[in-house]
RNA sequence: GCUGCUAUAGUGUAGUCCGGCCAAUCAUGCGAGCCUCUCACGCUCGCGACUGGGGUUCGAAUCCCCAUAGCAGCACCA
């Protein structure tokens, strides 16, 4: 039974086909090392996943870091640790910082290829020639030149600003941002956590070159690199090199959390977030602490495609993903928000057994003793209800005393509380509970659970018309959940 | 401003290349009902879209033009 109803969930979504990719792919995720993954790399990352898996071939997870300012050395585990819990097929993982003299060597090349040049303009300077399509009087410097200057740059020769290695690119390409733009710059200061340099490449020459010696095939990376992969067609010209193919999709919105970077590691330094993982954040850590698979993810993106469009992430649409594969298998469990203790009069002691999952009764029950008084939710005890039944208990009537309300046992038959349109609610033994709070984006939600909580810690369960919840924490002063969905 | 990209229901997506089989797919969401000792899951039914205007054509979501809107880039960031 379960094998039909999850086959209906394999809404495989078929990714269009890449060019040229029917004899294997080589691909590479690469993010910036500046915090942990958020929901916007993970589309990346899935994206060049699914190909990889569709076609077969190397994964490479390429640590970006040529910029020491925008490096946490703390980031390089993070990004290992976020893409190690999305399962990606990961081949190899290569760092920038590590290959900095693969760059400079190539560098010598294209300046003897007569494809870049050493500019020692004032930056402003540059840009005013660069805008009239006017070539700086270091364009037409000669080879010897070109090489000398180079070797002076390698060499400390030069301070920070004074000097960088120019693409020889089109000056008259009516984008101005295609025009000669920079390859290589010097940087004094701040010192990078992995390595001692002074000459850092540029993006635009890092990437072509490790695309070209990592054997990359296929490039899938958001459109905001549309004009960085023009520019970096110069420099395959310049080497002759094959070019990848490339994807460019489009920009996704996503509301509802924090995702920049530089907010987040303020927020957490002020003490506005508990850490990389506050439920208010887009991390993927974040997503995991409140209980959302990996593949939940994944499929969500894998849904999204690869579109250039500009669209809008759908919360609804990541957590249906993650219900689906979240609700075969939490426990089912009772909580009590905002509880008020009711005395039955006129009942015997009972003991209760509640499914864990309603479709699975293999998995057994939970047992709850009533002993005559227990806890059940404020918000059903309304003057107007005169009726409610106890989930797999009995029913109580209510009656009302000048705006006290009475209980009284009203019998086992679930047939009487059908015909009475009772509501059925969760409810807790006085004598076995513990104190829940539930953690939610927007506030908490403080009531009571099931002593037998405390076993899940770790795992998603479903409080019963709550929603679905992930027990974090489990102490002598209660529970503590994380809301994931409804 | 310059350069370029895009435009299908509330959201995501299929169809657009090679015009007819599209009174437009699937999912999600929402509404109603069934099932059910959860307001979950499952099932049934329903709601809801081709940005606008011209043109080409026997015929246009699909091709062309214009308009509008959104986005990206124009960094010694990635």
């Amino acid at each position: 039974m379960f094998a039909a109803l999850s086959e209906k969930h394999e809404h495989k979504k078929v990714l269009p086909d890449l060019e040229g990719a029917e004899n294997g792919v080589v691909m590479r995720f690469a993010p910036n090392p500046s915090g942990p993954l958020h929901i916007g790399h993970a589309r990346a990352a899935a994206l060049n996943d699914a190909y990889i898996k569709q076609y077969g071939g190397r994964y490479i997870l390429r640590i970006e870091d040529t910029d020491p300012k925008r490096v946490d050395p703390e980031a390089y585990e993070m990004v290992v640790e976020d893409l190690k819990w999305l399962s990606l097929a990961i081949t190899d993982t290569v760092t920038q910082s590590d290959r900095l003299h693969l760059y400079y060597a190539l560098c010598t090349q294209l300046i003897e290829r007569n494809g870049a040049y050493v500019c020692t303009c004032d930056n402003e300077q540059f840009k005013v020639l660069k805008n009239k399509k006017i070539a700086c009087p270091c364009r037409d410097q000669s080879l010897e030149t070109n090489l000398v200057l180079w070797d002076k740059m390698l060499t400390h020769g030069f301070k920070e600003g004074e000097a960088s290695v120019r693409i020889k690119t089109d000056l008259n390409n009516p984008d101005p941002a295609m025009r000669d733009f920079p390859a290589f710059r010097i940087l004094d200061a701040p010192a990078h956590p992995k390595v001692i340099a002074h000459v850092y490449p540029l993006m635009n020459f890092s990437v072509v070159a490790d695309d070209h010696l990592l054997g990359v095939t296929h490039v899938i990376r958001g459109k905001d690199h549309i004009a960085n992969t023009r520019r970096q067609r110069y420099i395959y010209d310049h080497f002759g090199w094959k070019v990848p193919v490339y994807r460019h999709y489009g920009r996704m919105g996503i509301e509802g959390v924090v995702l920049s970077t530089s907010q987040m590691r303020l927020g957490i330094n002020d003490g506005t977030y508990t850490g990389w993982d506050d439920i208010r954040l887009g991390t993927l850590r974040a997503l995991a602490r409140r209980g959302i698979s990996p593949d939940a993810v994944k499929n969500a993106m894998l849904a999204i495609g690869i579109g250039d469009t500009d669209i809008s992430f759908s919360w609804d649409n990541l957590y249906s993903e993650n219900k689906k594969i979240v609700d075969p298998v939490a426990n089912r469990y009772f909580f009590v928000p905002d509880p008020v203790t009711a005395r039955i009069e006129g009942a015997q002691p009972h003991t209760a057994h509640a499914m864990l999952h309603p479709s699975d009764a293999s998995r057994g029950t939970r047992t709850l003793e009533f002993t005559g008084t227990v806890l059940i939710p404020k918000n059903e005890v309304l003057p107007e209800v005169t009726m409610l039944r106890l989930k797999d208990l009995f029913n109580v009537k209510i009656s009302w005393d000048n705006g006290m309300p009475t209980f009284t046992y009203a019998g086992d038959s679930l047939a009487d509380a059908r015909a009475a349109k009772a509501h059925i609610v969760q409810w807790l033994p006085a004598q076995a509970t513990v104190p829940c709070t539930i953690l939610t984006q927007e506030g908490e939600m403080s009531g009571a659970c099931e002593p037998a909580v405390r076993s899940e810690l770790g795992k998603v369960i479903q409080f019963e018309r709550v929603g679905f919840v992930k027990i974090d924490g489990v102490g002598d002063d209660g529970v503590v959940a994380y809301f994931t969905h409804k």
